[in-house]
DNA sequence: CGCTTTATTGAGGGCGGTCAAAGAGCGTGG
DNA sequence: CCACGCTCTTTGACCGCCCTCAATAAAGCG
């Protein structure tokens, strides 16, 4: 289970929000917490009454089938807010993708606290549904190779632009986020890399060869 | 273009939601319109200071890419609300599938009222969110027979479980939802209809003879 | 270093896409 | 009312992308 966590030893990341001000202010209400990897922070069809950040890891939402496929909804790295995705009841569980600090409030803050905490939660929903029909567009009308690209891209764009970046999840995270096998996504890294888009330093860490080729290859939306 | 439109003879249909009076009353300030089948109601990057409710007919949020390859984020019918998709900017298009009328009101009536319309917006929101992932599940680890038995399920549960449905789009809008080809959704149809799942009428109307089988075709998902 | 887990690579197959043609639906006008 | 032409839908034949199955290689981890 969760442990608890030293609030002083926390490293607050920088949000990406318009306004982090009354971010910053929220979450002082906060409790931070540990979570091993691949240990379960909410479940499917629990109550939605409490909001997280990460603040160190990183984590992903899932849902998983009667039969076990597996499509994972988001993946949330530090600084990003996770659980707001649904009504009274979450659809998609979440897990740390490894060993994760997570702060967690009550949602009831948002909602009760009129006006500016609220303004916040409805922004940041609004943020998810955003990232929800990027994941659409990808998932319905991308080839293999674009989702690979438009996935490495994100990460890219995520860490400020870095050329070199970390992978934090495994190849089977990948490849149920983008709905392909873990061989296709493997056999995709290679033919990005044996095409000079990108090199892999270790299997866990990239960098952009050719940052407008994996452009091209991501962003063939308008 | 599109045409003024007598606020009389509009027809409201029954908001699916919570608590529907707050609604009502809101909508009793925006302004309605007609828009012609295949008409743009609003544009991909056009700012989204604008909200919507389908009175009559149909609606369908779609994103294009260079090359052509279209993804319908989502479908809405009278009742619906839609255009609160995103943040200073639409991601997606919107288009009349049918003759239509639509009621708009301006988006910051919601922000700026506090309170009761503020909260509205984002349950909206969180709705769309909602139906968002089930798309992503659908996309990312369905089989074309099970996006278009879920895709028909959906719809015969929207019009209050009743076993005869029509649907208001035809099969690219469909092919185009559901991240498959046209030929693909009409082989599909064709199979579910011999295998005695539903049973066309016509192209536009369809009746469920097999309510469990369709379920279970829809809903591997947990 | 040995064991387990994870990733890569190869060979082959199947689901869904592509291309093409025939059929159905539907409005317009004779 | 039927003829005509257009669009939409269905069906067939074939192909290719991605999946499946399997073996090897690499990476964690004690």
């Amino acid at each position: 289970m969760a442990l608890a966590y030293d609030y002083n030893e926390v490293h607050f990341p920088p949000i990406r929000q318009r306004n982090s001000e009354p971010v910053n202010a929220l979450f002082r209400m906060g409790l931070t917490m540990a979570f091993a990897k691949d240990e379960e922070i909410y479940g499917q069809d629990e109550s939605a009454d409490l909001i997280y950040r990460v603040l160190e890891g990183a984590v992903r939402t899932t849902r998983v089938m009667a039969d076990g496929r597996r499509q994972i909804g988001e993946f949330y790295l530090a600084g990003d807010l996770f659980g707001l995705e649904t009504g009274p009841r979450h659809r998609f569980s979440a897990e740390a993708v490894r060993d994760s600090v997570i702060l967690v409030i009550k949602a009831s803050v948002l909602r009760s606290s009129g006006g500016e905490f609220e303004r916040l939660g409805w922004e940041a929903t609004r943020q998810e549904l955003e990232r929800a029909q990027e994941h659409v567009l990808l998932l319905g009308r991308k080839t293999a190779c674009e989702r690979v690209a438009s996935f490495l891209k994100g990460l890219s764009d995520k860490s400020g632009g870095d050329l070199v970046v970390d992978l934090p999840m495994g190849r089977q995270d990948m490849a149920d986020y983008l709905g392909l096998t873990i061989e296709t996504v493997s056999r995709m890294l290679s033919q990005l890399q044996s095409g000079r888009i990108v090199s892999f330093c270790t299997t866990r860490r990239f960098r952009v060869v050719n940052p407008e080729g994996l452009a091209r290859l991501a962003d063939q939306a308008q």
